[in-house]
DNA sequence: AACTATTGATAAAA
DNA sequence: TTTTTATCAATAGTT
């Protein structure tokens, strides 16, 4: 490519070595990026040129770090020291230790379970009763105390029903001995209602229904 | 370069694509050779392909670690530390994950419960008494399953019964055929018992007790 | 896996 | 240098 063929060899020219370079570094790039485009692979790609000049590529949605990371997994060879080995493996065996959380909680709520046989099968069920006779003692626990502070509740409305009763009799009776003070002028004007905010209102008219879930 | 040209983006078809990573692969890797000769570059090429294969190239008179020496040095990004920091979080977040799901089975355990209000309680219950009858239905095939062996081995042992009875009849018929002959000097040997082998014997005689479990 | 028509890359010229 | 262009190389679609 090119007007004519050359040999794959160092060269010695600088300049042309430059041009070369330039143009066969936007080409490798291109084809970097076209590669990790069309077959979905990560590609890093790190150049320096001899005068020091450095390009990197990394294929999107990736790192070089990431890609050092599976380079690692995959080569075995070491890139770095002692310490990033030790997290490695912690995250390994937590990776692991997740797993065998979620087959567990999966086997709890019925999932995954074709692969297990009858003695399995027995343990989970007397592990999932356990846990449903737990359950419904707390929620037992749950409904006696909502049922006493239910009780409370009823017992200080019932107070309180008498206290304004008693209220509202005081009222009205004041309220007849300045009708019958005030005879003649009511009489005149035709005002004849009781006010409003003198009338009783339940307090949490409907706690009765609220407290029945 | 090709019979046609292709739109550059990622090529659906699993087996295009694969066939199409390995020739560009080879090309890449091709490029970079020649690059690092020609040019006297040092290159260092990482290549995932989507099934997790991997190829790797170095210039030759390096090591991908001398690149990445030269790679942090250049790009005053922190390889190693930034490695770290990754790990470190990522050990925090799988840690975390695995806090929930350890919680998330204790409570199906009905453990560490105190805490939880109605609502989440009768979740649970539900999701226990759904566990449990998955759990149960297993159970059933199976014992179905064990039921259908048990049917079909006691079928298969009558029928072994009956042929060994046959067999018994006949070798008894035998036996007195022979007695008879020998009567003369089975009487003055005084030897009269059946031969033991010639005795049927039940084939797993504890075939009832064990199918009960 | 091999082939080949075509597009793409690039060495050398301008 | 950068741009252009003739030529070689890579490869997409085919067999």
């Amino acid at each position: 490519m090119g007007r004519g063929k050359i040999e794959i060899k160092r060269i010695e020219n600088s300049s042309n070595r430059n041009v070369t370079f330039t143009k066969r570094k936007s080409g490798i790039l291109k084809k970097a990026k076209e590669i990790s485009v069309l077959c979905d692979a990560k590609v890093s790609l790190v150049i320096f040129a001899s005068n020091g000049n450095m390009v990197e590529y990394c294929s999107p949605s990736t790192t070089l770090i990431d890609i050092l990371e599976m380079y690692h997994k995959r080569s075995g060879k070491k890139l770095w020291d002692a310490k990033h080995e030790n997290l490695s493996n912690e995250i390994d065996r937590i990776k692991k230790e997740n797993d065998s959380l979620q087959i567990e909680l999966r086997h709890m709520k019925g999932e995954d379970i074709t692969s297990l046989n009858h003695k399995e099968l027995m343990l989970l069920e007397v592990a999932l009763e356990n846990g449903l006779s737990s359950i419904r003692e707390k929620q037992m626990d749950c409904w006696r105390m909502a049922k006493k502070k239910d009780n409370f509740l009823e017992e200080e409305n019932k107070c309180l029903n008498f206290t304004l009763h008693q209220q509202e009799m005081a009222m009205e009776a004041a309220s007849r001995e300045m009708e019958d003070d005030y005879e003649q002028r009511v009489r005149d004007y035709n005002i004849s209602q009781i006010p409003f905010a003198f009338r009783v209102q339940p307090i949490q008219p409907n706690l009765q229904e609220r407290m029945q879930w």
